[in-house]
DNA sequence: GGAATTACGTCAGCCTTGTTGACATTGTCG
DNA sequence: CGACAATGTCAACAAGGCTGACGTAATTCC
Protein backbone atom coordinates (compact mmCIF):
# COMPACT_ATOMS: atom_id res chain seq x y z
CA UNK A 1 0.00 0.00 0.00
CA UNK A 2 2.93 2.14 -0.33
CA UNK A 3 3.97 1.14 -3.77
CA UNK A 4 2.37 3.48 -6.04
CA UNK A 5 4.41 7.20 -5.77
CA UNK A 6 5.45 6.20 -9.21
CA UNK A 7 4.16 5.32 -12.57
CA UNK A 8 5.48 1.68 -12.91
CA UNK A 9 8.58 0.10 -11.42
CA UNK A 10 11.44 1.44 -10.80
CA UNK A 11 10.15 4.63 -12.46
CA UNK A 12 9.73 7.99 -10.40
CA UNK A 13 7.21 10.18 -12.43
CA UNK A 14 8.18 13.25 -11.36
CA UNK A 15 5.83 15.54 -12.68
CA UNK A 16 6.51 19.24 -11.91
CA UNK A 17 3.68 18.91 -9.37
CA UNK A 18 5.26 16.04 -7.64
CA UNK A 19 8.24 18.43 -7.48
CA UNK A 20 6.96 21.17 -6.19
CA UNK A 21 4.62 18.64 -3.41
CA UNK A 22 7.69 17.96 -2.31
CA UNK A 23 9.44 21.83 -2.26
CA UNK A 24 6.49 22.55 0.25
CA UNK A 25 6.83 19.84 2.08
CA UNK A 26 9.99 20.73 3.23
CA UNK A 27 9.33 24.16 3.64
CA UNK A 28 6.62 23.28 6.18
CA UNK A 29 8.44 20.42 7.90
CA UNK A 30 11.41 22.55 8.31
CA UNK A 31 9.10 25.32 10.01
CA UNK A 32 8.12 22.14 12.61
CA UNK A 33 10.57 20.81 12.94
CA UNK A 34 12.40 24.18 14.34
CA UNK A 35 9.25 24.90 16.16
CA UNK A 36 9.33 23.64 19.50
CA UNK A 37 13.30 24.59 20.24
CA UNK A 38 12.41 28.05 19.39
CA UNK A 39 9.68 28.20 21.64
CA UNK A 40 12.31 26.78 24.40
CA UNK A 41 14.67 29.43 23.56
CA UNK A 42 12.67 32.42 23.19
CA UNK A 43 12.99 34.18 26.47
CA UNK A 44 16.51 33.02 27.14
CA UNK A 45 18.79 35.23 25.61
CA UNK A 46 19.52 32.74 22.85
CA UNK A 47 18.27 32.04 19.22
CA UNK A 48 18.59 29.19 16.63
CA UNK A 49 22.04 30.10 15.69
CA UNK A 50 23.23 29.21 19.81
CA UNK A 51 20.84 25.88 19.42
CA UNK A 52 22.77 24.55 16.08
CA UNK A 53 26.13 25.54 18.54
CA UNK A 54 25.26 23.61 21.23
CA UNK A 55 24.00 20.85 19.30
CA UNK A 56 27.35 20.23 17.48
CA UNK A 57 29.41 20.41 20.55
CA UNK A 58 27.27 17.87 22.16
CA UNK A 59 27.65 15.71 19.27
CA UNK A 60 31.16 16.08 18.80
CA UNK A 61 32.98 16.79 22.16
CA UNK A 62 36.33 18.57 22.09
CA UNK A 63 35.97 19.70 18.25
CA UNK A 64 37.76 22.52 17.43
CA UNK A 65 36.63 26.13 16.71
CA UNK A 66 37.52 25.84 12.62
CA UNK A 67 35.55 22.02 13.02
CA UNK A 68 32.60 24.24 14.23
CA UNK A 69 33.09 26.99 11.62
CA UNK A 70 33.13 24.27 8.92
CA UNK A 71 29.85 22.61 9.78
CA UNK A 72 27.61 25.54 10.46
CA UNK A 73 28.94 27.20 7.52
CA UNK A 74 29.02 30.80 8.48
CA UNK A 75 32.03 33.70 9.30
CA UNK A 76 33.86 33.17 12.66
CA UNK A 77 32.97 36.73 13.00
CA UNK A 78 29.36 35.41 13.32
CA UNK A 79 29.92 32.15 15.61
CA UNK A 80 32.32 33.62 18.00
CA UNK A 81 29.20 36.11 18.87
CA UNK A 82 27.29 33.30 20.01
CA UNK A 83 30.66 31.24 20.92
CA UNK A 84 31.09 34.30 23.23
CA UNK A 85 27.55 34.46 25.13
CA UNK A 86 27.81 30.63 25.55
CA UNK A 87 30.98 30.86 27.41
CA UNK A 88 29.79 33.55 29.36
CA UNK A 89 27.16 32.39 30.43
CA UNK A 90 28.98 29.16 31.39
CA UNK A 91 27.41 26.47 29.30
CA UNK A 92 30.20 25.71 26.76
CA UNK A 93 34.21 26.02 28.02
CA UNK A 94 37.51 25.95 25.62
CA UNK A 95 40.30 23.57 26.61
CA UNK A 96 43.02 24.38 25.46
CA UNK A 97 44.53 21.51 22.55
CA UNK A 98 46.96 19.71 24.17
CA UNK A 99 49.21 18.77 20.88
CA UNK A 100 47.72 22.23 19.17
CA UNK A 101 47.65 24.62 21.89
CA UNK A 102 46.67 27.27 19.42
CA UNK A 103 43.24 25.50 19.09
CA UNK A 104 40.49 25.68 22.00
CA UNK A 105 38.41 22.59 22.33
CA UNK A 106 34.89 22.86 22.99
CA UNK A 107 33.15 21.00 25.11
CA UNK A 108 29.16 21.84 27.41
CA UNK A 109 29.27 22.64 30.84
CA UNK A 110 26.87 20.55 32.99
CA UNK A 111 24.91 23.55 32.77
CA UNK A 112 25.05 23.58 28.96
CA UNK A 113 24.13 19.97 28.74
CA UNK A 114 21.30 20.28 30.75
CA UNK A 115 20.06 22.81 28.08
CA UNK A 116 21.23 20.89 25.22
CA UNK A 117 19.04 18.04 26.57
CA UNK A 118 15.94 20.06 27.03
CA UNK A 119 16.10 21.09 23.56
CA UNK A 120 16.94 17.65 22.03
CA UNK A 121 14.17 16.19 23.88
CA UNK A 122 11.65 18.96 22.27
CA UNK A 123 13.28 18.11 18.98
CA UNK A 124 13.39 14.42 19.30
CA UNK A 125 9.77 14.10 20.46
CA UNK A 126 8.25 15.67 17.29
CA UNK A 127 10.67 13.47 15.42
CA UNK A 128 9.77 10.02 16.97
CA UNK A 129 6.02 11.08 16.32
CA UNK A 130 6.79 11.38 13.08
CA UNK A 131 8.71 8.40 12.44
CA UNK A 132 5.79 6.35 14.42
CA UNK A 133 2.97 8.03 12.34
CA UNK A 134 4.97 7.15 9.18
CA UNK A 135 6.40 3.77 10.11
CA UNK A 136 9.67 1.86 9.19
CA UNK A 137 9.80 2.31 5.61
CA UNK A 138 8.99 5.67 5.33
CA UNK A 139 11.85 6.50 7.97
CA UNK A 140 14.36 4.96 5.83
CA UNK A 141 13.28 6.34 2.50
CA UNK A 142 12.82 9.95 4.72
CA UNK A 143 16.61 9.51 5.34
CA UNK A 144 17.71 8.36 1.98
CA UNK A 145 15.73 11.14 0.12
CA UNK A 146 17.64 13.62 2.60
CA UNK A 147 21.17 12.84 2.68
CA UNK A 148 20.73 12.71 -1.78
CA UNK A 149 19.63 16.44 -1.17
CA UNK A 150 22.73 17.26 0.77
CA UNK A 151 25.86 19.26 -0.82
CA UNK A 152 28.42 16.74 -1.26
CA UNK A 153 30.20 18.53 0.78
CA UNK A 154 28.04 18.64 3.73
CA UNK A 155 27.14 14.86 3.18
CA UNK A 156 30.52 14.20 3.98
CA UNK A 157 29.68 16.06 7.64
CA UNK A 158 26.90 14.23 8.16
CA UNK A 159 28.30 10.99 7.01
CA UNK A 160 30.97 11.27 9.51
CA UNK A 161 30.84 10.17 12.40
CA UNK A 162 33.54 11.81 14.08
CA UNK A 163 32.91 15.63 12.96
CA UNK A 164 36.67 16.02 13.24
CA UNK B 1 19.67 -4.17 1.28
CA UNK B 2 17.67 -1.19 2.60
CA UNK B 3 15.02 -3.38 4.61
CA UNK B 4 16.70 -2.98 7.57
CA UNK B 5 16.03 0.65 9.60
CA UNK B 6 13.75 -0.63 12.01
CA UNK B 7 14.59 -3.69 13.86
CA UNK B 8 12.00 -5.18 13.49
CA UNK B 9 8.77 -5.42 11.04
CA UNK B 10 6.32 -2.87 12.02
CA UNK B 11 8.41 -1.39 14.88
CA UNK B 12 10.76 1.31 15.06
CA UNK B 13 14.08 1.36 17.13
CA UNK B 14 14.43 4.41 17.63
CA UNK B 15 17.09 5.29 19.96
CA UNK B 16 18.42 8.88 20.57
CA UNK B 17 21.57 8.15 17.97
CA UNK B 18 18.69 7.15 15.35
CA UNK B 19 16.76 10.37 15.97
CA UNK B 20 19.86 12.85 16.33
CA UNK B 21 21.07 11.26 12.84
CA UNK B 22 17.64 12.24 11.46
CA UNK B 23 17.38 15.69 13.13
CA UNK B 24 21.16 16.28 11.16
CA UNK B 25 19.55 15.31 8.09
CA UNK B 26 16.91 18.14 8.29
CA UNK B 27 19.41 20.40 9.21
CA UNK B 28 22.02 19.40 6.26
CA UNK B 29 19.27 18.78 3.61
CA UNK B 30 17.54 21.96 4.08
CA UNK B 31 20.57 23.71 3.37
CA UNK B 32 20.80 21.86 0.54
CA UNK B 33 17.54 22.46 -0.59
CA UNK B 34 18.03 25.94 -0.18
CA UNK B 35 21.63 26.47 -1.66
CA UNK B 36 20.19 27.05 -5.46
CA UNK B 37 18.19 29.40 -5.01
CA UNK B 38 19.96 31.39 -2.61
CA UNK B 39 22.53 31.53 -5.45
CA UNK B 40 20.31 32.58 -8.10
CA UNK B 41 19.03 35.55 -5.67
CA UNK B 42 22.56 37.18 -4.14
CA UNK B 43 23.42 39.51 -6.35
CA UNK B 44 19.91 40.95 -7.26
CA UNK B 45 18.39 42.47 -4.76
CA UNK B 46 16.02 39.88 -2.95
CA UNK B 47 16.21 36.77 -0.55
CA UNK B 48 14.77 34.30 0.63
CA UNK B 49 11.50 36.35 1.58
CA UNK B 50 10.88 37.11 -1.66
CA UNK B 51 11.45 33.80 -3.11
CA UNK B 52 8.69 32.64 -0.83
CA UNK B 53 6.32 34.69 -1.23
CA UNK B 54 7.03 34.53 -4.98
CA UNK B 55 6.56 30.67 -4.43
CA UNK B 56 2.87 30.88 -2.99
CA UNK B 57 1.90 33.53 -5.20
CA UNK B 58 2.62 31.21 -8.05
CA UNK B 59 0.93 28.71 -6.32
CA UNK B 60 -2.10 30.26 -5.97
CA UNK B 61 -2.54 33.27 -8.11
CA UNK B 62 -5.10 35.73 -6.54
CA UNK B 63 -4.84 34.84 -3.06
CA UNK B 64 -4.95 37.59 -0.77
CA UNK B 65 -2.26 39.49 1.74
CA UNK B 66 -4.14 37.58 4.40
CA UNK B 67 -3.77 34.14 2.98
CA UNK B 68 0.15 35.01 2.43
CA UNK B 69 0.55 36.08 5.52
CA UNK B 70 -1.15 33.23 7.21
CA UNK B 71 0.90 30.58 5.15
CA UNK B 72 4.24 32.48 5.72
CA UNK B 73 3.72 33.22 9.34
CA UNK B 74 4.98 36.47 9.34
CA UNK B 75 3.65 39.98 10.43
CA UNK B 76 2.09 41.74 7.70
CA UNK B 77 4.95 44.43 8.39
CA UNK B 78 7.60 41.72 7.25
CA UNK B 79 5.89 41.02 4.66
CA UNK B 80 5.08 44.50 3.21
CA UNK B 81 8.72 45.48 3.12
CA UNK B 82 9.20 42.21 0.90
CA UNK B 83 5.68 42.76 -1.01
CA UNK B 84 6.67 46.15 -1.99
CA UNK B 85 9.92 45.53 -3.57
CA UNK B 86 8.07 43.36 -5.82
CA UNK B 87 5.99 45.62 -6.90
CA UNK B 88 7.94 48.47 -7.24
CA UNK B 89 10.03 45.60 -9.44
CA UNK B 90 6.79 44.67 -11.63
CA UNK B 91 7.51 41.12 -10.74
CA UNK B 92 3.99 41.14 -8.48
CA UNK B 93 0.38 42.99 -9.40
CA UNK B 94 -2.18 43.11 -6.83
CA UNK B 95 -5.77 43.49 -8.47
CA UNK B 96 -8.75 45.01 -5.84
CA UNK B 97 -11.26 42.25 -5.36
CA UNK B 98 -14.22 42.04 -7.17
CA UNK B 99 -16.41 40.88 -4.25
CA UNK B 100 -14.75 42.49 -1.49
CA UNK B 101 -13.11 45.88 -2.55
CA UNK B 102 -10.21 45.64 0.36
CA UNK B 103 -8.36 42.64 -0.84
CA UNK B 104 -5.86 42.60 -3.10
CA UNK B 105 -5.52 39.95 -5.42
CA UNK B 106 -1.80 38.95 -5.71
CA UNK B 107 -0.64 37.99 -8.85
CA UNK B 108 2.94 36.98 -10.32
CA UNK B 109 3.65 39.17 -14.01
CA UNK B 110 5.10 37.81 -16.67
CA UNK B 111 8.46 39.42 -15.42
CA UNK B 112 7.84 37.46 -12.21
CA UNK B 113 6.64 34.13 -13.72
CA UNK B 114 10.28 33.97 -14.78
CA UNK B 115 11.94 34.32 -12.08
CA UNK B 116 9.95 32.00 -10.22
CA UNK B 117 10.95 29.82 -13.41
CA UNK B 118 14.15 30.12 -12.45
CA UNK B 119 13.50 29.89 -9.06
CA UNK B 120 12.01 26.29 -9.05
CA UNK B 121 13.66 24.91 -11.92
CA UNK B 122 16.76 25.33 -9.83
CA UNK B 123 14.82 23.84 -6.82
CA UNK B 124 13.17 20.94 -8.84
CA UNK B 125 16.63 19.60 -10.37
CA UNK B 126 18.01 18.94 -7.10
CA UNK B 127 14.85 17.41 -5.73
CA UNK B 128 14.26 15.55 -9.05
CA UNK B 129 17.97 13.98 -8.71
CA UNK B 130 17.51 13.32 -4.69
CA UNK B 131 14.31 11.24 -5.82
CA UNK B 132 16.16 9.85 -8.89
CA UNK B 133 19.28 8.61 -6.55
CA UNK B 134 16.49 7.55 -3.63
CA UNK B 135 14.09 5.70 -5.47
CA UNK B 136 10.12 5.68 -5.25
CA UNK B 137 9.54 3.73 -2.10
CA UNK B 138 11.85 6.56 -0.55
CA UNK B 139 10.02 9.31 -1.96
CA UNK B 140 6.70 8.00 -0.74
CA UNK B 141 8.72 7.66 2.90
CA UNK B 142 9.73 11.35 2.58
CA UNK B 143 6.80 12.74 2.09
CA UNK B 144 4.98 10.69 5.06
CA UNK B 145 7.01 11.99 7.46
CA UNK B 146 7.53 15.06 6.09
CA UNK B 147 3.69 15.51 6.72
CA UNK B 148 3.88 13.83 9.86
CA UNK B 149 6.61 16.26 11.34
CA UNK B 150 4.36 19.88 10.48
CA UNK B 151 2.23 21.58 12.66
CA UNK B 152 -1.23 20.58 12.34
CA UNK B 153 -2.41 23.97 11.02
CA UNK B 154 1.06 23.90 8.33
CA UNK B 155 -0.31 20.53 7.67
CA UNK B 156 -3.65 22.12 6.78
CA UNK B 157 -1.79 24.59 4.05
CA UNK B 158 0.53 21.98 2.81
CA UNK B 159 -2.68 18.97 1.98
CA UNK B 160 -4.99 22.25 0.88
CA UNK B 161 -4.21 22.61 -2.89
CA UNK B 162 -6.41 26.12 -3.04
CA UNK B 163 -4.40 27.74 -0.81
CA UNK B 164 -7.76 30.15 0.07
C1' DG C 1 -27.64 54.89 8.75
C1' DG C 2 -24.13 54.74 12.01
C1' DA C 3 -20.81 51.90 14.65
C1' DA C 4 -17.74 48.25 14.81
C1' DT C 5 -14.82 45.35 12.41
C1' DT C 6 -11.81 43.85 8.71
C1' DA C 7 -8.10 44.22 5.16
C1' DC C 8 -4.41 46.50 4.29
C1' DG C 9 -0.55 49.92 4.43
C1' DT C 10 2.96 52.51 6.88
C1' DC C 11 6.19 54.84 10.13
C1' DA C 12 9.51 53.97 13.65
C1' DG C 13 12.49 51.33 16.30
C1' DC C 14 14.49 47.12 17.88
C1' DC C 15 16.80 42.31 17.66
C1' DT C 16 19.26 38.28 15.77
C1' DT C 17 22.23 36.57 12.73
C1' DG C 18 24.44 36.78 8.77
C1' DT C 19 28.22 39.51 5.94
C1' DT C 20 33.08 42.01 4.77
C1' DG C 21 37.46 44.02 6.00
C1' DA C 22 41.21 44.88 8.90
C1' DC C 23 44.21 43.76 12.53
C1' DA C 24 46.35 41.29 16.81
C1' DT C 25 47.89 37.26 19.29
C1' DT C 26 49.75 33.04 19.89
C1' DG C 27 51.51 28.80 18.51
C1' DT C 28 53.47 25.50 14.89
C1' DC C 29 56.62 24.16 11.51
C1' DG C 30 60.17 24.21 7.99
C1' DC D 1 63.82 33.08 12.28
C1' DG D 2 60.02 33.67 9.24
C1' DA D 3 55.81 32.01 7.11
C1' DC D 4 51.57 30.20 8.10
C1' DA D 5 47.62 28.60 10.93
C1' DA D 6 44.01 29.01 14.64
C1' DT D 7 41.63 32.11 16.97
C1' DG D 8 39.66 36.50 18.67
C1' DT D 9 38.08 41.18 17.98
C1' DC D 10 36.55 45.85 16.43
C1' DA D 11 33.58 48.17 13.23
C1' DA D 12 30.11 48.70 9.97
C1' DC D 13 26.46 47.01 7.40
C1' DA D 14 22.25 44.18 5.56
C1' DA D 15 18.33 40.97 5.60
C1' DG D 16 14.49 39.82 7.67
C1' DG D 17 12.25 38.92 11.72
C1' DC D 18 9.54 41.57 15.67
C1' DT D 19 6.33 45.11 18.41
C1' DG D 20 3.49 49.18 18.78
C1' DA D 21 0.80 52.73 16.99
C1' DC D 22 -1.88 54.86 13.63
C1' DG D 23 -4.60 55.72 9.15
C1' DT D 24 -7.91 54.59 5.45
C1' DA D 25 -11.24 52.31 2.95
C1' DA D 26 -14.71 48.84 2.68
C1' DT D 27 -17.77 45.62 4.79
C1' DT D 28 -20.89 44.01 8.20
C1' DC D 29 -23.81 44.20 12.03
C1' DC D 30 -27.38 46.23 14.82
Amino acid sequence: MAENTSGSEGLLFLTDEQLRKGIEAMFFAYRGFTADPDRILEGMDYGRAHHRAIHFINRTPGLTVSNLLAILGVTKQSLNRVLRTLFDDGLVEARVGRTDKRERRLHLTDKGQALERALSDAQRARMRAAYRAAGPQAVQGFRTVLEAMMDPEMRRQYLREEGL
